[in-house]
DNA sequence: TGTACATCAGTGAACGCGCGTTCACTGATGTAC
DNA sequence: TGTACATCAGTGAACGCGCGTTCACTGATGTAC
């Protein structure tokens, strides 16, 4: 049963993976490791192979979710050079598409609350990649000065959290699709 | 031992007080309700004497908490009415005081992720509640057109409830401070 | 290169535990006469 | 108003269930000679 070296860092990757989008969907603690290493393809015995604990693995996923949306802000990015930085960004992140995919929302917007609550490995993780998300979201602002640019990026990031997170609470489309709306026009103004 | 209906009017609203401040410092699927009924001062099982679910006091406390919170933003406008309505609200919601009090804190920011992924009844009495303080802030925006002064609501709000969030979630009080106050300028400015 | 053995990825059963919910019971409250 | 009885708020034990974690086991991989 043994696996290769190279099988079983795919494995560790897979589960992390089925993790980053099944904590997303359901939420941390209401996700059990037996559905997490299902989706992953394994059985649940398997996961201490891998990971210390379940905290552990929610840590490793914290970053990794976090890797994922700016590398796929950079992705809108490179696609629309023209465009100005940030409208790109607001048009991607904001998008009813993000709203509805589990596997591509923002980890801190589906998961912030959840977060706030956890172990400090896990906030520490999620500290470092909301950190990253600023700087990345601060070098589209197109301000003269550094300091400037990074309390707009701070304020924009917090703003689309939020609007994504109640975008997805509201259980009414044209509300949600409001708030959308409405929010992305602010951003764009300011 | 039976109570008198007054009395038991009591015990219903001291269990939705508790669950209210329980939810929100700690979650609600990691709120047991034999911890729940303790902070009320009762045993596990009187529960369901007063609701049918723990589903159905949830969507009661979303309410609830909703409720308070819009009197409390509304006690600290009364006791302000000379400053601009939206700077009085920016600096009672985004204070480190609520930040770091689980009993005073938004709902939609603690909650939010976890009411997305909650029944239709529990996002039913959070949307509801979100439309009042929508209206409450909107009130205050003093704006001529009413479709304006909703929109930079809808905005303001949705930038409230991240900007919380992200400050509760990261595990550096510097970051924290630095979010509350570039968020509160930025609005501000706006 | 070939062989013998140690390693360990993955399986599936088992653990103790706390969950939401149910229930028999108690005894004060509320109601009918 | 006084009495007899039904109601029901609250208690505490019990239920089945799924959780995170552990463990004995299997057999292919990796290593030492």
């Amino acid at each position: 049963m043994r696996k290769s070296r190279k099988e079983a860092a795919e494995t560790r990757a897979r589960i992390v993976d089925a993790a980053s989008v099944e904590f997303r969907r359901n939420g941390i603690g209401a996700t059990g490791l037996s559905e997490l290493m299902a989706a992953a393809g394994l059985t649940h015995g398997g996961f201490y192979r891998h990971f210390g604990s379940k905290d552990e693995l929610v840590a490793e996923t914290c970053a990794s979710a976090a890797e994922g949306l700016i590398a796929s802000i950079a992705t809108a990015r490179a696609e629309e050079p023209d465009q100005r930085g940030l409208e790109t960004i607001l048009g991607d992140y904001l998008s009813s598409d993000r709203r509805d995919d589990p596997s591509g929302i923002c980890p801190f917007a589906a998961l912030g609350g959840e977060i706030a609550r956890g172990s400090d490995s896990v906030r520490d993780a999620a500290t470092d990649g909301f950190r990253k998300l600023v700087d990345v979201i601060a070098a589209e602002c197109g301000q003269a000065k550094p300091d400037a640019a990074r309390g707009r990026a701070l304020a924009a990031l917090c703003t689309m959290v939020g609007a994504l997170t109640m975008s997805r609470m509201v259980n009414d489309p044209d509300l949600s699709d409001e708030i959308l709306r409405e929010v992305k026009a602010s951003l764009a103004r300011a």
